[in-house]
DNA sequence: GTCTATAAAGCGATAGAC
DNA sequence: GTCTATCGCTTTATAGAC
């Protein structure tokens, strides 16, 4: 294998631990399957991480970064309504491949059982929270703006996200369709209102 | 430790699996570490048990029996009305333990990536919507049973209780109210129409 | 059906040459 | 920064006495 600056091979050895977390899970992310997806030996793993669970935390703060980046890089002209920011987001989120679903499922279980990134994955969601609340806020018209509650829809909408997700990774890309899920939200909507 | 039979020995170390699994995940869940939580030797699991492969998959399937028996066991009177049979289902959903749902989703994620139980998982997810339409058919009023499609009402309620539990696991126990979930779904019932 | 002891294989991590 | 080779330990699984 060439030479390679260590910063780079971080982040290959990275994305190789999520490929074979998606086919084999953590358990059978082995360093050594990781080493071998990533085209390189074993010692090089060792020698741009301390050990495997720091190979592990950076992929837990590399999926959460890709996940706010899916929601950042969302186009959303300001005051087209909620339900067309709605729309996008949710179809945005169902376009990410399968396998790196998966991966971050795992992962995001492993996280919450390792005293070095639990606190970091509760506060992803909360973040999330905040996140989709701005830019359905952001994308509302005024009439919404007043009326809505964003942090109430915010939450909603991640609720659908995550049961659509789940769901089509056990039963399959027929579980529920792209209409019935924008449909679902929309119904959701009218009710998220100001108390 | 005392001679108990096999039958009942084998009980024991699947819901020893499901105590290890719910802490330390699939990755954490050694032999060793189930015998001791089953309070036996490691001998015994071996005795029982051709595989720790084979342990795991009576646990996948004991995961997808009592998924089963929740719903199975949730008292709904015919004729009570959708919106109060979800409601019941959803409160009697969220009453599952923490540390259990957490194995729960681990193995359900293990499952879909081990070729024995994967047709299994898939399956699972079939039947409890027939499960949840079935119920929710029975539940509704006359006017409801005309008016509604069944099918399409029990992906959106496993799609909201899947949301809603993964969710919870990773942000807390607020992260949504019962009520905030109840209403969610009253939301959605109504425009689950047959077409 | 229980146990202790151990085999055989795989694991994370390191040494040391290049 | 790369590699091969190997250490020391843990893993699953088995042998054999009780």
């Amino acid at each position: 294998m060439a030479h390679v600056p260590a910063q780079e091979r971080r982040k290959q050895f990275v994305e190789a631990a999520s490929r074979v977390i998606s086919e084999k899970g953590v358990s059978g992310a082995t360093t050594r399957a990781i080493a071998q997806e990533a085209g390189a030996a074993l010692a090089s793993l060792h020698y741009v991480f301390n050990s495997k669970e720091d190979l592990l935390v950076e992929l837990v703060r590399w999926a959460a970064d890709f996940n706010q980046n899916v929601i950042a890089e969302t186009p959303l002209p300001a005051g087209s309504g909620v339900a067309t920011a709605a729309r996008t987001i949710l179809l945005m989120w169902r376009s990410v491949e399968r396998p790196l679903v998966f991966s971050q499922f795992d992962i995001l279980l492993w996280s919450m059982r390792t005293e070095l990134t639990k606190n970091e994955s509760v506060l992803l969601y909360e973040r999330m929270v905040e996140q989709f609340g701005n830019l359905l806020e952001h994308a509302a018209t005024p009439k919404e703006r007043k009326s809505l509650d964003f942090k109430r829809l915010a939450v909603r909408l991640i609720v659908i996200c995550d049961g659509v997700q789940f769901g089509t990774l056990c039963a399959g890309p027929d579980y529920i369709s792209d209409a019935e899920v924008v449909d679902m939200f929309d119904s959701v909507i009218k009710t998220a209102v100001k108390t």
